[in-house]
RNA sequence: GGGCAAUUAGCUCAGCUGGUUAGAGCGCCACAUUGACAUUGUGGAGGUCACAAGUUCGAAUCUUGUAUUGCCCACCA
């Protein structure tokens, strides 16, 4: 047998044991038994794995191995995301900084950017593909999938254009959300709202003269949007201005503009704030643009198109075109106040929407787009149709998904309540191409390019959320098929044999931040397309944040932990540990070194608690592996026994704690088991007279209890100990309970003699004993004489006595210190020498913690109410309760009174 | 403006369906260094469970309200 080293060192032994995994083919699917998959939330392809990704990994390595373990057909799918605008953006950087070019799309072109970002992708996807292998993540490589595959490229042309024939696709000029920064059109969850510093201002925009009766007043926080206004609105009841609703009106601003407004009335208009006057601009605001929808038909000027997509005033804007945004509101306000026109400046906190990527500023404008209704009711579903919304909302409401934590249902009610249609098209060249062609006024939708000439492809990608809306099953269908053009979407899921095996995926985990980018995304997509729940449950798990509760962020490096630093110092099983335990899902968690050295340190209690049990081994010439069955158990000793129970309870306990997906409270009961009872008392007792069955037998259910959390240290130690037989420990069997094997009564003499020996050495503390030195001790019962008698080595040992006496409760020695517990009386003889000082204090606090813990106990006893109306089993367990107690503190009162 | 969450030891957090003398890890104090482990062991100190009212025989746990903090959503121009 190879000795192990006296520290458990992940450096040496994750990698190699990770290959020999991925070389056996254990993360494969079996094909056997009830299939469960995870389609792994695919990481970009540009970056470096972070904690996000971390935990993730972590979560669903947990899931998986779990399953794998439970002989079911476990399938867990990884791949990476092109994520189309933030990889753009990123080459783009790269290259204008390192070969100093300005505009390299003009530069290079399409075709060559393009070359460029994949070949960049291409690297970046090696170094994330061996970040998700140290974090141990038993994945199906052979499986791994891109987003920008070819089969899944099919997939979503196939997508799109079922959807455009279904009429839920749909080219629209309406408002978008411009990212001026990035030259592109975002969707609505994109975009980050922040408050900022503004001015409200107001202007005159009728004068007195025009209205024939007072001058109206508009404010705005955004002037220079004005001279694209179609109509003033007002409330209906707004009595101030109920005889110009209806009227039209020319207005006329500085540098000569002119525009024709007609005053219209809306209930959704506010009459106490600014002037109960809303100047309608419907090309350039989202909800002007709805109000101007309503009425369009009142309303008999144009809108108009006021700003351009490089965020600056179009020729539309007269004297202001030419000028960005600030800086014709600048010129537009300085001219209205030469005017006079300038009513009122205030200080004002503007809502501001800003973009999610760029942090720029969205500029409302109107575009020519692609997008998603969300409420045409013609999807198929559970025998009806209906809108996308509707799926969206009966899957979860029918339970047919699941979110775990369950409030985030109610998020995601929300979030659908408020969903609007989707655009889906980006002005960007990174991504999945629109797949429709067009030859002047004829378009052409499909899959292929059309026959004929002078067609040409819309320039225009699709949402990178669009393409990971479909990974659940994209990843799934049969790239070969996926080759064939004469088969239709349907009929390739229909002979995609993986498709037809393994979804629905089992559970879906990821960030709650995604939700709606995401998880929301692959629900209606998926629905749709393929008549399936992408996935059954939804698992969520929160932010990592600094020990502070700060976000780490980049732009601040020192507030950041990098996994793989983590993993290289502490060890992946260490770094999995100290994001798992501690933290429920959906609620944020903070991590910090200090978290990650203590689980190595549990790590390494392992490590030789293994070391410890092969030692035994070893002295008794007994080889581990050999050992198979467990010795008749009326033959063990106490603590074998009690050992065996525990293990019981604590099988149970983790299992149903997996299958609840209460991960944290399992990874808490296991590290307190194996510290607690395992190591801590039950090696200790084994010390001397060690039963190596058990000892081996207790170690291997450890190891496999463990191995979903830690897997690296718990497979090393695996091979040392398994049955000759076994193979690897990530392709073992759960273990299933036996409930023969439970033993109060061995558990209830087990903390008795426990209580024992930590009183002793209480004692012992408390009568500044040296460590070493041996005392003699007398232990005086009645209840427990024959217990105590059977363990009175150990008691010896682990209390370091040189004499131990058991005797009835009538002989008690004189001149000891003394301690009371349930039924035992423990004396420690010192022949004038004790310490009464603190054997006084001791007691007197033992004392008035008990006359506590009696009062309230007979206080309840009293109660009439409680007698009537409390379980008769909780009455008894207070009575009796109540008369040790009260035994234990008489006996602590007459001893105080002797001293 | 609407919604959601959190508030338990110095710090980070458990405490599941109401009955515990309220727990853990880290940190702290004292002591211990030759055979599993100092990435350790032994013993200890430390909490009116944010506040208030209510329900109940009984509340850290349920209800309501208040306060503080954080997050999400939202078309006050």
């Amino acid at each position: 047998m190879a000795e192990l080293p006296k520290a458990y060192d992940p450096a040496l032994t994750e990698d190699r044991i990770y290959k020999m995994w991925e070389d056996s083919g254990a993360f494969k699917p079996t094909g056997k038994g009830e299939p469960f998959t995870i389609s792994m939330p695919p990481p970009n392809a540009t970056g470096q794995l972070h904690l996000g990704h971390a935990v993730m990994l972590a979560l669903e390595d947990i899931f998986i191995r779990f399953a794998r373990m439970q002989d079911k057909d476990a399938l867990w799918v990884p791949g990476t995301d092109h994520a189309a605008i933030a990889t753009e953006s990123v080459v783009i950087k790269r290259i204008q900084k390192e070969e100093k070019m300005p505009d390299p799309r003009a530069k290079l072109g399409r075709e060559e950017l393009l070359r460029r970002i994949a070949d960049f992708v291409e690297k970046s996807r090696g170094t994330i593909r061996s970040q998700v292998r140290k974090m141990g993540s038993s994945c199906d490589w052979s499986r791994e999938r891109y987003t920008m595959d070819e089969s899944l490229n099919r997939c979503v042309n196939e997508v799109f254009c079922s959807m455009y024939n279904d009429g839920l696709i749909y080219r629209g000029e309406r408002v978008v959300n411009w990212d001026t920064a990035l030259q592109t059109t975002i969707s609505d969850d994109e975009i980050v709202h922040e408050d900022r510093e503004g001015t409200l201002y107001t202007i005159e925009y009728l004068s007195a003269k025009q209205t024939g009766g007072a001058a109206v007043h508009v404010a705005t926080s955004r002037p220079e949007t004005k001279i694209g206004d179609s109509a003033l609105v007002v409330h209906p009841d707004d009595k101030r201005y109920h005889s110009l609703i209806g009227k039209s009106f020319t207005v006329q601003w500085p540098r000569g503009i002119e525009t024709k407004i007609t005053v219209i009335a809306d209930h959704s208009i506010d009459p106490a704030f600014g002037t109960g006057v809303l100047g309608l601009t419907p090309f350039h605001s989202k909800t002007d643009e709805e109000l101007w929808k309503r009425h369009k038909g009142e309303i008999t000027s144009a809108p108009i198109h006021l700003i351009g997509e490089n965020g600056r005033m179009r020729k539309e804007a007269g004297g202001y075109a030419g000028m960005t945004v600030e800086e014709a509101r600048a010129a537009l306000v300085e001219d209205l106040r030469s005017e006079g026109r300038l009513v009122k400046e205030e200080k004002y906190t503007q809502p501001i929407s800003l973009s999610y990527r760029s942090g720029k500023p969205v500029e409302p404008l109107p575009k020519l787009q692609w997008f998603i209704d969300v409420n045409k009711p013609v999807v198929q579903w559970k025998g009806k149709s209906m809108s996308l919304k509707q799926v969206m909302q009966d899957v979860v409401q029918s339970g047919d998904i699941s979110i775990v934590p369950d409030r985030f249902e109610k998020t995601y009610f929300h979030w659908i309540d408020n969903l609007q249609d989707w655009c889906i098209s980006r002005q960007i060249w990174w991504g999945h191409r629109v797949p429709v062609w067009y030859k002047g006024e004829e378009i052409s939708v499909g899959t292929t390019a059309p026959g004929g000439k002078g067609f040409e492809q819309d320039s225009d990608t699709l949402d990178t959320w669009f393409s990971s809306a479909l990974w659940t099953w994209s990843t799934l269908v049969d790239p070969k098929l996926t080759q064939d053009f004469s088969l239709s979407l349907s009929d390739i899921l229909k002979n995609s044999p993986d498709f037809q095996r393994y979804h629905p995926t089992a559970v879906m985990e990821t960030g709650y931040d995604i939700l709606f980018f995401w998880v929301a995304r692959m629900i209606l997509m998926t629905t749709y397309a393929t008549g399936q729940v992408p996935f059954r449950k939804v698992y969520l798990h929160g932010l990592v944040r600094t020990r502070d509760g700060k976000k780490m962020s980049k732009s601040h490096p020192e507030t950041m932990i990098d996994p793989l630093d983590m993993i290289s110092k502490y060890g992946a099983d260490a770094l999995r540990l100290s994001m798992i335990v501690g933290q429920g899902p959906g609620a944020d968690s903070r991590l910090y070194e200090e978290k990650i050295a203590g689980y190595r340190n549990f790590i390494n209690k392992l490590w030789n608690a293994s070391r410890f049990v092969l030692m035994q081994c070893e002295q008794a010439g007994v080889d581990p592996q050999s050992i198979e069955k467990l010795p008749d158990v009326s033959t063990l000793s106490l603590a074998d026994r009690a050992i065996l129970s525990r293990e019981q309870a604590v099988m149970q306990h983790v299992t149903d704690g997996l299958i609840n997906y209460r991960l944290s409270e399992v990874g808490e009961a296991l590290y307190s088991y194996v510290w607690d009872d395992y190591c801590d008392w039950y090696l200790e007792l084994s010390k001397g007279n060690a039963n190596t069955a058990v000892l081996v037998h207790t170690l291997r259910k450890i190891l496999i209890l463990l191995h979903p959390y830690c897997p690296f240290v718990t497979e090393e130690l695996w091979s040392s100990i398994k049955p000759k037989k076994a193979g690897m420990l990530i392709a073992e069997q759960w273990p299933g309970l036996k409930p023969e094997r439970k033993d109060a009564k061995a558990e209830a003499e087990f903390l008795v003699l426990i209580s024992v020996i930590q009183s002793i050495r209480k004692l012992r503390t408390d009568q500044n004993i040296e460590p070493g030195k041996q005392v003699p001790i007398t232990l005086c019962t009645d209840a427990h004489a024959e217990l105590l008698t059977s363990q009175a080595e150990h008691i010896k040992r682990m209390g370091k006595l040189s004499e131990l006496t058991i005797s009835g409760t009538k002989q008690k020695p004189a001149d000891a210190a003394s301690a009371f517990l349930d039924g035992i009386e423990v004396y420690l003889p010192l022949e004038g020498l004790v310490d009464t000082g603190k054997e006084k204090t001791s007691l007197t606090k033992e004392q008035a913690n008990l006359e506590k813990f009696i009062s309230g106990i007979e206080g309840k006893l009293q109660n009439k109410e409680f007698i009537k109306k409390a379980p008769p089993a909780l009455i008894e367990e207070q009575k009796a309760k109540l008369c040790e107690a009260q035994d234990k503190l008489k006996k602590i009162s007459e001893r105080l009174k002797a001293l």
